[in-house]
DNA sequence: CCGAACGATGCAATCGATTACACGCCGCCA
DNA sequence: TGGCGGCGTGTAATCGATTGCATCGTTCGG
């Protein structure tokens, strides 16, 4: 008896309005083009029988999707969690679904991309990631079908792609004057992963601030790095084997600057009594941490929003513009608890050490 | 000159291999059906062709999209976004796009979701998110399009949906034994968010071991809570003014017990010196904040793909057992440096105080 | 030697919406 | 009054893949 009474189409509408389909569909699209009345009838006819367009019908007939894609390396990591939360609420907002493709460059990226492409079910790409293959990806972007796609976060060196991004060197180059500013002289770094633009920009920040105050960089004090806590830590290790050891430390990203601080009190080092501490980004987790740490703020719902905006509005004019744009948000400091002014000396330097305060 | 050239379409692969759609559509979705020539021939021409299947006209003619709706509350959250990523993988897999929904109970949920299905967008629904409203989920997922759908993490009571979770109550009881154990006997509990049927998993699953062990629990030690930081924040200012104050608290969740201590600290207490504290969900971060917290893992990654795996299965399976299926994934104690024995009294206890030992 | 059965393939309908084109009607202007 | 230009609507082609049914050989059992 009971009947799998089957989802209404515009076929039932149709009827039920006495109109044709194509009627229905103008009515629904660009209402201006149909008659008061019609319009009436038709949507009332609508809110009865239930009727939602199908999705895969209008996609193959329009050949659009109404979905974006999203790589990124690891939505387990709130970084970039925080970014896809905003980009999905943007896309929303304005009628795009988003498709998420995690652990980007590992697996078979490329392919698995173009695939969706191919397939029709995604109109764009926002890459969160910088680390892909260039080739693959203008492979798909190239003639003979460009491709809406906008690199956020990081950037592709040399790539011709639009990109939204935070303004990186000058952003170090602030933390590290914040450092100098407290009164520190010897500053080291945490580098970020050796092959990440982000690495050499951040770092040339932090170095542009060392020289406009005068001060040399030994380079014992550079420390190999990555963007994780482990890695954070580790430094710590080879930190506090440092002969005249810096005492303060401007970390790539807060993860690492979070598992060096944890590193310095396994070793009994004090933050911000022995070393001060500067992170990057201000993941939530940074205001809770103990002490809660001094960092640069990324404002990453800023650029969720902005880039999945830019490439919604790409996919929708279909001017490409050749000359691709670059979009720069500055960050903010956020002076928190893991920076102080350095320990007054317990003794004078040795006379053979390295460092130098000119 | 440059003409543009069109995507590939099953046309052209039949054409270069001088067969038929339908064959071409055979050998690639059932090759055992198609001669060993043939298939030569047209796996041949997919190559030089390039060919790609179109999504929307699979889906239309099938009805299926390949396609699962994820609908968490948060991903920001890594709790959540760790999550994801299993699902995510899993999905991909087995050939699934999954496409997430943010902030779900807030927004026009049911309606959105509703679209999802009845565009044929997606396939199956994965619910992380137990506070959806359960009239407008039952009218999706009653007749007369009954579709798969698994909540997880979650539960909504008395509906008859699939879930998979972990054994809250169980794992909340070997917490607290775990304080019993180490010679607590005035434990408190900072409670979860009101409404959330965790929350009382949870509770009641501390006031078992606390009734196992023959200990009271003095209503005052109850803090009231949620999952946020600020919350656990806000349960130390609350707890430092308890006459009798307890030697231990197990946290419903391991951001209000990073937020409690870092309120202790503020206040200070020292845990675990002063106090011990457990948490609940093992998140990333609780390895790497100081003390680093004892807490019970919940299997995330595998909650994720078990889930996932399940909703694939449901939606390949037309068999939608009538009967909701409950999956229970048991928890891990993570024994780190948060807990330790209780203070040694440094005066006999008032006489007048409340709280009671057997 | 005949017909059944089976394997391989083609034909054409089908999924549901969009849209180019055509048509009828009305009003306006010459 | 005839012609023209909108406006509102309908007809039917179209998007690309899947699939029920028909067809054509071949083989094999009786």
């Amino acid at each position: 008896m009971t009947l799998v009474k089957k989802t209404p189409t515009i076929q039932d509408v149709a009827r039920f309005a006495n109109v044709s389909t194509a009627t229905v569909s103008r009515a629904l699209s660009s209402p201006e083009r149909v008659s008061e009345q019609t319009r009436a009838r038709i949507s009332e006819a609508v809110r009865v029988t239930g009727y939602t367009p199908n999705q895969s019908a209008r996609s193959l007939r329009q050949r659009t999707a109404r979905t974006i894609l999203v790589a990124l390396p690891d939505i387990g990591n709130s970084f970039f969690s925080v970014i896809l939360d905003a980009v999905e609420r943007e896309a929303a907002s304005r009628g795009y679904g988003v498709l998420v493709a995690n652990r980007f460059p590992r697996m078979d990226s490329g392919l698995r991309m173009r695939d969706y492409f191919l397939s029709n079910r995604v109109d764009g790409l926002l890459l969160l990631d910088g680390s892909v293959d260039l080739e693959q990806l203008m492979m798909l972007t190239g003639d003979p079908t460009p491709v809406p796609l906008i690199v956020a976060c990081e950037e592709i060196p040399n790539a011709p792609f639009h990109t939204v991004k935070t303004d990186n060197g000058y952003a170090a180059e602030r933390a590290t004057r914040h450092l100098i500013d407290l009164g520190h002289r010897r500053i080291g770094h945490i580098r970020g992963p050796d092959g990440n633009v982000l690495t050499g920009e951040r770092e040339q920040g932090y170095a542009r601030a060392m020289q406009a105050a005068g001060l040399d960089i030994c380079p014992e004090w550079l420390l190999p790095g990555g963007f994780e806590m482990e890695v954070g830590r580790a430094a710590a290790g080879r930190f506090i084997a440092i002969a005249d050891r810096p005492t303060a430390i401007f970390a790539a990203n807060d993860e690492s600057a979070i598992g060096f601080i944890s590193g310095l009190r396994q070793h009994g080092l004090d933050c911000p009594g022995d070393v001060s501490v500067v992170g990057f980004d201000d993941l939530v987790l940074a205001a809770h941490v103990w002490p809660p740490l001094t960092t640069m703020r990324q404002p990453r719902a800023a650029l969720g929003r902005i880039a999945a905006g830019a490439l919604i509005d790409l996919i929708e004019g279909e001017r490409r513009s050749r000359v691709p744009m670059h979009m720069v948000l500055s960050s903010e400091m956020i002076v928190r608890g893991t920076t102080a002014r350095p320990p007054a000396p317990t003794a004078p330097a040795s006379p053979s050490s390295a460092q130098v305060v000119r």
